[in-house]
RNA sequence: GGUCUCGUAGCUCAACUGGAUAGAGCAGCUGCCUUCUAAGCAGCAGGUUGCUGGUUCGAGUCCAGCCGGGAUCACCA
């Protein structure tokens, strides 16, 4: 039964009878613990149609319900507060309702489809930290409208061409007398990146120079020899020059195998890649189109412009004078050809961080004004930055945190804190390995996820790599501890039988609360796609775990004497881990049996 | 400067979108392993929710103005 709807039907219910009047909207939330209860409805609004103060109001209602309906046992009123107690009998049916559904917390299919674009990284340079919240919180996004009922395609945008990857290609082909990932035993994202920064290094040299010989900054950030080259081999790949095409494709090539290995050990995955190089075309053509429709206009020297005044914003470049492509074209381009290549996708979510909200914004706007009706159906999960406790990430300083290194970084941390709690004895090296890896990625994806994706946030390593308290081992902890409970019962022939799961007249508090929780599940998953937000997933687990601890401590499931209860208590365990599994899951978390 | 955004315990974060005496974790202090995994549980302490007004039965939440962070306003991506 769901007895959110069941209640709601009979307060609504009580207020007709006792008031003569429908009520839509009931402000039902959760008791506070202070107060007995499990739901309170709040009747400060209704003193209007009840023509009598909150508390009268209250009192009248809870009246009803516990002589009129069969759910609610009692009920007190704190002010306008009005406490209702559910009858355990009610929350075993609940239960027994949730125990017989396999697939509770997956929705059937709604038959709608949605694309979610994460990750969408440059070509020139490794994954670093910040790529990892974008990566972990696009996955979620993508994974929790999938428990929903919806069809999602993940994609990712690959910024494959531009200027970037030539600067990288320009040094590779200056000072790297041929390097590549077999003779320098780099992965290939490392060797590119490499070469990105030795770009760096002689451009500034080289601007250095150039001002010492009294060239203006801008001037020399122009002339420096090294820019010119990464310049004209823009050009050149545009042009389709075939050496320059060659060495392009080698370089990301070396990217792309070394970016394969980081999203393995990260867990993420793609349905399908674009690339840069195969939309701009269509964008190009696209903007075209929108200049001869006269959404467009092109000044004097052949660039082409929107102006988006009139909307609050300003103009904006879509083609250089030159005829190439800025970035804003390529989104267009890739836009379009997705709705093409998905025709039944609703909209498209943007996991991107915050600060290109300006572009998305401006964006949407165009492809409004091209003439897609979908655009207003395209959404920038826009994400905050990761910080560290030193600021911001800086390239220029070294205090970029490499993705590869802090996902080995923490399984190592992981593997160190299980050998010393010595609890693993039976496991093979190889096992122990695993869980490592599930551990220490449990706590990293955790870590980024349990805060809502809008706001910056702080990631202090020595924190992230905690295991105790509001993490992501925590509750795969408690999952393991619920795991060898069940064991323990199957191994004793314990067998729950769902039928005799409504025997059970009295609950415990924590049982009660546990059980409240789990019902919410739902709730709490459609609350997280509305917000576009795992870290309601991510608390909503860490409450449970919570939760199930509170019973786990109190009670010896055990030593309990009364056979229906212990069976209830077996089945009540297989139900929270069960959920901790999927909403982990959700999180891209996986949970072990032993830790 | 314009626009957007954030400011909650020493630190990191919550607060069901306007509801009760603002909650967790970490750090600190005190208890609990002969019993299903102590990566746990129970407890103590910690707050003028940046400031000042306003809206209302009720404001951390909405509005205005300050103060302080951050982002953005590129023919970079």
């Amino acid at each position: 039964m769901n007895i959110d709807l069941a209640l709601r039907a009979s307060i609504q219910d009580s207020i007709k009878t006792l008031f003569q009047t429908n009520i839509e909207q009931l402000q039902l939330q959760p008791t506070n613990a202070e107060f007995e209860g499990s739901h309170t409805l709040v009747c400060f609004p209704l003193a209007k149609i009840s023509k009598k103060n909150p508390e009268q109001t209250a009192t009248a209602i809870g009246e009803y319900l516990v002589t009129h309906t069969e759910i609610v046992s009692r009920y007190n009123v704190v002010k306008g507060f009005l406490n209702l107690v559910i009858a355990d009998r009610v929350w075993a049916e609940v239960f027994q309702f949730i125990y017989s559904d396999k697939n509770f917390g997956l929705l059937p299919s709604n038959g709608k489809e949605w694309m979610v674009e994460y990750s969408s990284p440059n070509t020139n340079k490794p994954l670093h930290l910040g790529h990892l919240r974008n990566n972990f919180l696009g996955y979620s996004v993508a994974e929790i409208y999938k428990a929903l009922g919806y069809r999602v395609h993940k994609v990712q945008i690959i910024n494959d061409r531009g200027i970037h990857i030539c600067k990288s290609m320009a040094a590779w082909k200056l000072f790297g007398q041929g390097e590549t990932p077999q003779s320098s035993g780099l992965k290939g994202d490392k060797l590119v990146g490499k070469y990105y920064v030795e770009f760096d290094k002689h451009y500034k040299i080289q601007i250095k120079e150039l001002m010492e010989k009294g060239a203006t900054e801008a001037d020399a950030e122009k002339q420096a020899p090294i820019m010119k080259q990464a310049v004209e081999m823009l050009q050149k790949w545009e042009a389709k020059d075939e050496a320059t095409v060659q060495l392009w494709k080698m370089m990301n090539g070396w990217v792309y195998e070394g970016f394969s290995f980081t999203y393995k050990r990260m867990g993420v995955d793609f349905e399908k890649l674009y690339y840069e190089s195969d939309t701009y075309l269509l964008g190009k053509d696209e903007v075209l189109r929108g200049l001869a429709q006269g959404v467009f206009y092109k000044k004097e020297d052949g660039s082409v412009w929107v102006d988006l005044s009139s909307d609050g914003l300003d103009q904006k470049v879509l083609l250089r004078a030159d005829g190439t492509s800025v970035y804003m074209t390529q989104d267009i381009g890739t836009a379009i050809l997705r709705f093409r290549d998905f025709p039944k996708i609703e909209g498209q979510i943007y996991t991107v961080g915050n600060e290109q909200e300006y572009h998305f914004k401006v964006l949407f706007l165009i492809l409004k004004k091209l003439g897609y009706s979908w655009a207003e159906k395209c959404y920038h999960l826009s994400y905050g930055m990761v910080d560290l406790p030193s600021g911001k990430m800086k390239s220029r300083e070294g205090t970029v945190v490499d993705a590869d290194d802090l996902m080995q970084e923490m399984a190592e941390e992981a593997e160190k804190q299980t050998r010393e709690l010595g609890k693993i004895d039976d496991l093979t090296e190889e096992q122990i390995k695993s869980l490592s890896e599930i551990i220490g990625l449990g706590a990293l994806k955790f870590f980024l996820l349990k805060v809502d994706p809008k706001k910056r946030m702080l990631f202090d390593p020595n924190e992230s790599i905690q295991l105790q308290g509001h993490t992501g081992p925590f509750i795969q902890y408690t999952h393991a501890r619920i795991r060898a409970i069940i064991r323990k019962a199957e191994a004793m022939e314990i067998k729950p039988n769902r039928n005799e799961l409504t025997q059970i007249i009295s609950l415990e508090p924590a049982e009660r609360e546990v059980i409240f929780m789990v019902n919410n599940y739902i709730n709490k998953l459609n609350e997280a796609a509305r917000d576009y937000s795992p870290a309601v997933v991510a608390n909503f687990a860490f409450d449970l775990a919570k939760g199930y601890n509170q019973f786990y401590q109190s009670i010896p499931i055990f030593n309990e004497s009364d056979q229906a209860k212990l069976k209830f208590r077996i089945a009540f365990s297989e139900v929270v881990a069960d959920v901790l599994r999927k909403s982990m899951k959700l999180l891209g978390i996986e949970v072990p049996e032993k830790m």
